[in-house]
DNA sequence: AAAAAATTAAACCAGTCAGTCTAATTTAAA
DNA sequence: TTTAAATTAGACTGACTGGTTTAATTTTTT
């Protein structure tokens, strides 16, 4: 049956107040009030702040990188179609949340990437296993003749997924999709052959 | 002779405290502290913390823009190698930063870009205006012919220099400039005609 | 030199922070 | 059913937060 309360809901409310709001700027009091659990119950799971983060990211890592095989395994388009489909999705996912929240692991690595090792390194390792399935799917299109060989599947991922992140960041403060869909339209046909 | 203490120094310790440590992460007394002046001062200058942001990211940003426009004007070689020369100061300035700063306005959206409208639209503001800069650049080298004529010169701009946020981004992380080279790399030859 | 204005100085405030503590309760094990 | 362990509950702690206040001092103006 379980106790009351379990880790994963804390989990999701974590995720969600983190990505909207950043770190430094939530305490553990918003985390229990949002989630309903009581301070000890909440101590009881993590050990810390940091500790809780650092637990959130790796949820989220995790299920994403989950969620991202799946996708591609999924489509049954051609690779780069499939890659595409993928950034239009997460594309209209940012706009469905009214630019408000970004990403995650790009949010913590800029606010404490640096001031908590622990974070910062499980956000990094998580970026890289999402790097990775795109790796995957870039180098099927390499093989197919749609993308482009003169840089490596990893090289063009890291460039590809590094950029969207760079455009999300800015669509937090322009608050509008067209940036993204330049970036979109540019990075494509940059990498097709 | 003016007083004992004077704004420029305040903003100046602002703008490194907050690069490297973020805002909700700093509090007023670190900033007192680092500066030398004591709580009263602060608030004689500033209304708040807040306020306090707004002009660190004004004055950074307006630094920034007047520094660029004569990087630019000095720069006697083609506009593409003007461009490339632009980013390897830039990549080189991170590398010398050992990567735990990257840049104020991207970080400050990321961070509070979404709480505070003030900061917002100010980080926004300044990133357009350098986008400016840029464009300008862009334009010459598309009418020497040396850059693509496919996308817009602000475009190809807001491209350019929101992916090398995005990579600046992971260098924070990942502390390593490769990263930064495979980017500048890739976006040039991208770009060039 | 006198008066007015601006700046400096730090003690002080109420509120919030992450985290602790103890007691009560619930579940699992014996 | 008794005992032990895990979980729940929230009051509490000391440190720190942004910001105010009042008085002393310094600069500028007259």
């Amino acid at each position: 049956m379980g106790y009351k309360h379990n880790k994963e809901d804390i989990l999701k409310v974590g995720y969600e107040v983190f990505r909207t709001n950043g770190y430094h700027n939530v305490g553990i009091n918003q985390i229990l009030k949002e989630s309903g659990i009581p301070k000890g119950s909440f101590y009881n799971f993590f050990e810390s702040k940091e500790d809780f983060a650092q637990q959130v990211v790796k949820q989220y890592g995790e299920s994403n990188y989950c969620w991202m095989q799946d996708f591609f395994k999924d489509c049954d388009l051609s690779p780069i179609e499939c890659l595409k489909s993928f950034y239009t999705f997460m594309i209209s996912l940012n706009e469905k949340d009214e630019y408000k929240g970004g990403c995650l692991v790009n949010n913590m690595s800029i606010e404490v990437g640096r001031q908590s090792d622990i974070i910062g390194s499980e956000a990094n390792q998580h970026f890289m296993g999402w790097l990775n399935v795109l790796a995957m799917e870039i180098t099927k299109g390499q093989n197919s003749g749609e993308i482009t060989k003169d840089f490596s599947a990893l090289e063009l991922a890291e460039y590809m997924h590094a950029g969207f992140y760079g455009v999300l960041t800015r669509t937090k403060v322009t608050r509008n999709r067209v940036y993204m869909d330049i970036w979109f339209e540019m990075t494509f046909k940059f990498i097709a052959v």
